[in-house]
DNA sequence: CCATCATGTAATCATCGATTACATTTTAGG
DNA sequence: CCTAAAATGTAATCGATGATTACATGATGG
């Protein structure tokens, strides 16, 4: 953090919270005023950003070529954030135990979407900017998706599944608690009669049903 | 709410280029060209809806007091087109087969939904304006799920289910379907390993994997 | 010490949703 | 019929937004 020089230029601003000419790190501040913006529900907007940054509007282009640009880094930080607690969730469960594994990463997976429903929209949903424009985001994901995969080839092979078509378990599995996580985001669950206090419960209720549907008796 | 009578054909239609002041039906025509809009991908803009029909930027606002009320008439055309849908297939299920019947409930939601994407967005996504601010749209729902609930108490009564938890089945098999279509929307089935020409066959699979997963045996 | 580059500001543009004042057409009542 | 009111479209305008440009300022390194 560069301190200010009060000597030599001439005071365009004398009272004390003189802050200085360059921001110190725009670009960074910029990303979290982003992120708090869609954890309050407030449609993320530039302008918007640079406000909470106490800057010009046009501040932000100097780091973003473009709108897209700022999401994505936005998705960037929360697809971090949701890694994180994956890797986390899967570091406390047995590595013997791949469909244990397989349910840990679920409710892992509901559980982030749950409590951060704003940032998971803009990961998941390519509204906000083209997702294969990161190549972050892409190569994230392939390794999720490679993990999963790994997961259940495991468990066919310790005979735990009742199907061989592992891909189509995988696509399954996803598909169920990208869907939970959706109907959430989107409102659906009170309509569909699940109430708010009943949200967590029902996640593990959907994945360990899941779970005995597709496991060997 | 302007029930049209366009029983008499104007005379003013004589010359070639004079049209009449008056649309004829506005309403209607803005609907339809916010549907295109929306099936071509561009974005749905009230303008733009407005330059499709050849009609001043102001002249929808006629007829909805605002964008939410114009993406909200769109919607319910969506639904409708989509109930459609569901009725024609559960027409030729047999009615005695409940599980069947879920099935085929199932395929048809995952076929409309693979057929129109952006219909099946604006229905289901709540970004585009409140749903629960179209009565229709809400009571569309509400049987939508009541009929899911039946279908799937019938099964447990005639003991065609592992587990009697029926809603816990049922949010999961909506959760499934709602989120392999919207895995479709959102450009997601690629990165998994799904290609084009496989979704209709994985989307079957899917939903046979989970009706296998909870029927008893 | 100074030249260069990065970074922020100010002004401006086009598009969009929305509102208002006004014009025109349709329709209903006497 | 005729005319007054209601319905419907136009034109002009507002504020917000993404984006671009010219310019100002401050940091950095030779």
């Amino acid at each position: 953090m560069p301190a200010r020089q009060p000597s030599k230029p001439r005071a365009r601003r004398q009272t004390p919270e003189a802050r200085p000419y360059h921001h110190g790190d725009l670009r960074r501040v910029l990303i979290d005023a982003a992120l708090q913006l869609a954890a309050e529900g407030t449609e993320v907007s530039v302008r918007e950003a640079a406000r909470r940054a106490a800057v010009s509007p046009g501040a932000p282009f100097r780091h973003f070529p473009n709108r897209d640009a700022l999401m994505a880094a936005v998705a960037e930080e929360a697809q971090r954030r949701f890694r994180t607690e994956i890797e986390m969730a899967l570091g406390e469960a047995p590595a013997t135990d791949a469909l244990g594994r397989f349910r840990a990463f679920g409710l892992a997976y509901l559980r982030w979407a749950m409590r951060n429903p704003a940032h998971f929209e803009i990961i998941s949903t390519g509204r906000y900017f083209a997702h294969g424009s990161s190549a972050e985001l892409t190569r994230d994901n392939a390794e999720l998706v490679a993990l999963t995969e790994q997961m259940l080839t495991d468990a066919a092979g310790q005979g735990l599944l009742r199907s061989a078509d592992v891909k189509c378990i995988q696509i399954a599995g996803r598909a169920l608690v990208y869907g939970f996580a959706r109907m959430n985001l989107d409102g659906h669950l009170p309509r569909w009669g699940v109430e708010q206090g009943e949200i967590d419960r029902m996640a593990e209720g959907v994945i360990d049903l899941f779970i005995t549907g597709i496991a060997k008796h």
